[in-house]
RNA sequence: GCGGGCGUCGCCAAGUGGUUAAGGCAGCGGCUUGUGGCGCCGCUAUUCGGGGGUUCGAAUCCCCUCGCUCGCCCCA
């Protein structure tokens, strides 16, 4: 191998990882189904404009980590950073909000241009789920419940949701001014990254971990309290309504997230065993957004899982467990072809069945079925294909004496074959 | 983007300047030309991520580069 390797941060799934996110992707699509949640596939590259308004210019995100070129036609292309912002956009372009509010998911690669590491990858997997056109707060409830119950569904325990009111964008914006004045007058004692954010994005200084900036932060004024009444309301409410439902939370005053979007609700779902990269899903109340991309006015929440992060925690879970139900054996050219045509007969109603190919010794050929774990092994030699016949035999719990490990059937009773196999 | 660690066969690894690069697992073949999980025997890296350099001589030293990994930043 010369230089034909991976591009830093891009990585091959692998036969023996696959089952594994197979059994995830299909648990998945259990809870959106049951939900009534519709499935959107938006195209993974987009006008790098769109980010730009969707997510807004001073956001990490935009300012540093876009897979952004020119195509030949000389536009600013960029491969996507996340989902929220195509889904909004498709759904403002193909006019889906006429037909009523939209409860839909997606999932696929998304990209982002950082240094990798555990559970970091410049090419990853979102899945994510999107209410849009939707206020109320059961709505709320009901898509981070769809989040939490996923998650537990798939064995995940020590989690944690954190949760947050980001208030209303005037609550937000008053919060905003008092927060600038105040840091202002202790701009001296913050970190270097949070000086450079007193301006563009004082928000994301709360939830600093410079240990200095942290301490100082305690006395800082705190959001929760220029919540307006009406935005308490619905904070309460919500918190309420998780009660009922009997999923735990921790309030965190300084959950902000990344993306300029949110407002109201944030939550972020976290783990102790995924190293520093510690949230599992993310996700808020983005009520102007679509408003914000030219679309109708539409208050709407969503969020997203990274899907290595849960296939890390998923962990032993997810080991192989796919076994043959037979594997052919053969010798001989006609054998060969009464193989083929056997296991394509078999497979045709849904047996799994493996083919040897090595044409070697039957005592190879036996060696590899057990390997495989099949439960039988058929056997197709010289002898069965003159006489129209073949033979099957079990292969597992050799020491269990119970009765004749070995049946003959005709090549023409294949059911009798298969109800033998199926038994 | 910044700072540490690492890179020898599909996997796990020994080797740290000197004849042919240990070993284990897996794979393939044989003992056993038509019957299995054990055992025994044999085969499988002209090459040490890639490219330069130092040297009589390099997997071992130096430089560059690619990738992995851990932390920071941030997020999924």
């Amino acid at each position: 191998m010369t230089n034909l390797k991976n591009l830093r941060g891009m990585a091959d799934l692998l036969p023996a990882q696959s089952e594994g996110w197979q059994k995830v992707e299909s648990l998945v699509r259990a809870h959106f189904c049951r939900a009534g949640l519709k499935e959107i596939r938006t195209p993974i590259i987009e006008k790098t404009e769109l980010f730009l308004r969707g997510i807004g210019e001073n956001t990490d995100v935009v300012g540093k980590e876009m897979y952004t070129f020119e195509d030949r036609g000389g536009r600013s292309c960029t491969l996507r950073p996340e989902g929220t912002a195509s889904v909004a956009r498709a759904i403002i372009q193909n006019g889906l909000l006429n037909n009523g509010p939209q409860r839909l998911w997606y999932g696929g690669p998304m990209f982002r241009y950082e240094r990798p590491q555990a559970g970091r990858q410049r090419q990853f997997h979102q899945i994510g789920v999107e209410f849009v056109g939707l206020d109320s707060v059961i709505s709320d409830a009901e898509v981070i419940s769809i989040a939490w119950e996923l998650l537990k569904d798939i064995g995940l325990n020590d989690l944690t949701l954190e949760l947050n009111s980001l208030g209303s964008n005037e609550d937000r914006y008053i919060f905003k001014e008092n927060l600038k004045d105040w840091l202002l007058k202790r701009f001296d004692l913050l970190d270097e990254d949070s000086q450079k954010r007193v301006n563009s994005n004082p928000l994301r200084i709360l939830d600093s971990k410079n240990k200095d900036t942290k301490k100082l932060l305690r006395d800082a004024p705190s959001l929760s309290d220029f919540l307006s009444k009406e935005s308490k309301i619905r904070f309460d409410y919500l918190q309420q309504l998780l009660d009922n439902l009997n999923i735990p939370y921790k309030i965190n005053n300084n959950l902000v997230r990344g993306l300029d979007y949110y407002s109201h609700t944030a939550f972020e779902i976290t783990s102790d065993h995924l190293g520093s990269q510690a949230t599992v899903c993310g996700g808020g109340r983005y009520d102007s957004l679509i408003s914000e991309l030219g679309g109708p006015e539409s208050p709407s929440i969503g969020w997203a899982i990274g899907m290595e992060r849960l296939i890390i925690l998923a962990g032993s879970k997810l080991l192989d467990s796919s076994f043959p139900d037979a594997y052919v054996i053969h010798r001989g050219q006609k054998a060969e072809q009464l193989a083929l045509k056997i296991t394509c007969q078999l497979r045709s109603v849904n047996l799994i069945i493996a083919l040897d190919y090595s044409g070697s010794s039957f005592s190879k050929q036996f060696k590899r079925a057990d390997k495989s774990g099949a439960k039988w092994a058929i056997v197709i030699g010289e002898d069965e294909v003159s006489k129209g016949q073949l033979m099957i035999k079990k292969l597992k719990d050799i020491d269990k004496e119970e009765g004749p490990r070995e049946y003959i059937f005709s090549i023409h009773e294949l059911d009798q074959l298969i109800a033998k196999l199926i038994a």
